[in-house]
DNA sequence: CGGCATACG
DNA sequence: CGTAT
DNA sequence: GCCG
């Protein structure tokens, strides 16, 4: 806390709390711009000519510089329904909206939530109060790799030619996650479809099975604008609580003296068709911020669609997914390919 | 002054 | 409404 | 809140 960058988060998530979306976002953006430089502002000059910094993230920024800190931020974080909310939304399970009705109910702790006979939580928020404690503290890179060897296992059990990617913030290079994301792929087309459910049933029976919510997605390409492309496809996605014993941990011993020898860990698996894979590692990398500005700038610089699925040319009325296949791009490049289909010029 | 990413359960 | 990036 |  105490950065320039954290501050307009807090400004950006009290927005969010009173669903005020547009400064929520003009906050949001500001503090990704600064996040981004490649060295810490040193003063209140440094931020001319960087884009989303206008005259109110400038009065924060420099609030800061000046005295340490600044003062509608502070107010903010002294106040009781940023606290709540914040402490609310907190739990897995647990979004703006229900934060905000058991706020107007009076209630202020999750000591009061979970001995409130009249509130009844879903299967979600269930799990998300049952492993609070686990599922709050921050996930290791070693932890993430735990998870990864005994996903990886299972998988490989499944189709021995799956392959299996970390994304998310982990794949970004940082150390440490809230959750664990994987990308899992098999060669075959139309094999993926039996993978997730294998891997969650494969969990289950090892008892390592916390909590599942299983997504089979269907990929319609016909709600895209142009309907020669009508096709269904796969794209299965599942959210996880999974047991992951400490001595599986790298570097890590299992404390003898009391209690657990395991920590409940969040995992997201996601299985595209393998054609799929590039669009997938994509969206799937992250940030959020990143993914909105890609698709903003898709939209109105580049007149196109993006999603998690795949790229639509507004102008000429095709998928550029076949540019990838007419390059024989090595899948292991098509993440830089994606990305840079985006930026680089028309051809 | 309108828009702000996009998908699925 | 919630989840994900 | 910032931008086109």
């Amino acid at each position: 806390m105490g950065t320039p960058s954290d501050a307009l988060e807090v400004l950006a998530e009290n927005y969010e709390f009173i669903e005020s979306i547009g400064p929520c976002l003009g906050f949001r953006r500001a503090a990704s711009v600064l996040k981004s430089l490649p060295a810490p502002l040193r003063n209140i000059n440094d931020i001319e000519g960087l884009p989303c910094l206008g005259p109110e993230t400038k009065a924060v920024i420099q609030d800061i510089f000046e005295c340490g800190s600044s003062s509608k931020v502070e107010e903010v974080l002294t106040d009781e329904r940023y606290r709540t909310l914040k402490i609310f939304t907190s739990v897995f399970g647990v979004g703006p909206k229900t934060a905000e009705k058991w706020y107007r109910r009076g209630l202020r702790s999750l000591e009061q939530i979970v001995s409130d006979s009249s509130i009844h939580l879903n299967k979600m928020q269930i799990a998300g109060f049952q492993y609070y404690e686990d599922i709050s503290k921050p996930v290791s890179k070693a932890e993430a790799e735990a998870v990864g060897h005994i996903i990886k296992e299972i998988a490989g059990c499944f189709s021995p030619d799956v392959t299996m990617t970390l994304t998310g913030g982990f794949r970004r290079g940082k150390e440490f996650g809230h959750d664990v994301d994987f990308l899992l792929t098999v060669p075959r087309p139309g094999k993926e479809d039996g993978l997730l459910p294998a891997v969650i049933d494969q969990l289950r029976i090892q008892g390592l099975l916390l909590y599942s919510d299983f997504q089979e997605s269907t990929f319609d390409l016909s709600r895209l604008p142009n309907r020669r492309f009508e096709a269904m496809d796969h794209f299965q996605k599942c959210f996880l609580i999974v047991k992951l014993k400490k001595e599986q941990v790298v570097g890590q011993q299992a404390e003898q003296r009391c209690g657990r020898d395991w920590k409940a860990v969040r995992v997201d698996l996601v299985a595209p068709p393998a054609e799929r894979y590039a669009f997938a590692l994509l969206g799937w990398s992250g940030s959020t911020q990143f993914e909105r500005d890609l698709r903003r700038y898709s939209r109105l610089e580049r007149n196109m669609l993006l999603d998690n699925h795949a790229l639509f040319d507004k102008t000429t009325c095709f998928f550029c997914n076949k540019v990838i296949h007419q390059r024989r791009i090595p899948m292991a490049r098509c993440d830089s390919t994606a990305s840079a289909m985006l930026t680089a010029n028309q051809d």
